[in-house]
DNA sequence: CTATTTTTGACATTGATTTTCATTTTCAAT
DNA sequence: ATTGAAAATGAAAATCAATGTCAAAAATAG
């Protein structure tokens, strides 16, 4: 269930603020709670356009240390795709994945593969490279974005 | 030759500019001639500097500029690393490649994987995507620096 | 409730990129 | 060689996302 994971998580970040030492507010909360529920690639921008309309009194700086925070205690990830902007996006239980990014609707969909993460591993072995993360993201246009263009 | 390689570059990029109706200028052409000649994945600033040591008069703009110019007419090509500064390198008449990148030195190396290409089709086969472009980047120490740290 | 510490909002700053505009240079036609 | 129209240039400003600052507000322990 989506509603179990995300409140997991929520109590995962109440306990390492408890630890830090910092403080659980309200406006904390919501951002974290709807982030986990959104469950996508979001920029500071787009997810501060979504909190406002639960809380309207959530500046903008809030977002970004709320989402700068999780990043920082590992219950988020950022990245940036081809439009140079940065995005999170809640890191689950699960391995390494990369991205299919559609250029029209910005759709991303997530995939992983042993098979490349293999190949990879041999080609840095082939140039004694110590190699520690990699990114491949796949760009293109969507199952429904090629049939209408 | 790599100097008959750059001279070809430099004299299509002369008939492009005529097509264009644009000018040639020496300072044009004093920029392109060393970004085909260092043949690197160079940042404007990085191609600036080094340009400056040719003629101190040209300034940064027109390093800026005759970079964009030179990817709008397809002899260049930018791309992002994790730094998130632009950078520029020439096309070359060879095909899609990717890149190792130490993330200590900076060092770029480059590689060509036919295996992992036709994975990658694959992956966008399966989810119904035409994929059009695609990046694939290696962080890690290069050869030397994994000794020395 | 109070004291202490952290969080917040508004605004400023940064750093890279891009644009603007007055001046200079190119180039083709004299 | 001279000239005039168009393009190139340099310096400065504008943009834009990301990040820093700081006084005021909110959270938590006692
Ligand atoms: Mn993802
Ligand atoms: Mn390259
Ligand atoms: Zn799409
Ligand atoms: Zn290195």
């Amino acid at each position: 269930m989506k509603i179990n994971v995300k409140n997991r998580e929520l109590k995962t970040v109440r306990r390492y603020l408890y630890e830090k030492g910092l403080k659980h507010s309200l406006k904390r909360h919501t951002i974290a709670e709807l982030f986990f529920r959104e469950d996508k690639h979001l920029s500071v921008e787009e997810l501060y356009d979504m909190v406002k309309k639960i809380d309207p009194d959530i500046s903008f700086s809030t977002v970004y240390r709320a989402l700068r925070l999780l990043e920082k205690a590992g219950f988020a990830v950022s990245r940036r795709f081809m439009d140079g902007v940065k995005r999170f996006e809640p890191v689950h239980p699960k391995e390494h994945h990369d991205h299919l990014i559609c250029i029209k609707c910005g759709k991303i969909i997530e995939f992983k593969s042993k098979k490349i993460e293999k190949l990879q591993k041999e080609i840095a072995g082939k140039y004694n490279f110590e190699l520690l993360s990699y990114r491949l993201e796949l760009y293109g246009y969507c199952e429904d974005c090629k049939k209408h263009r």
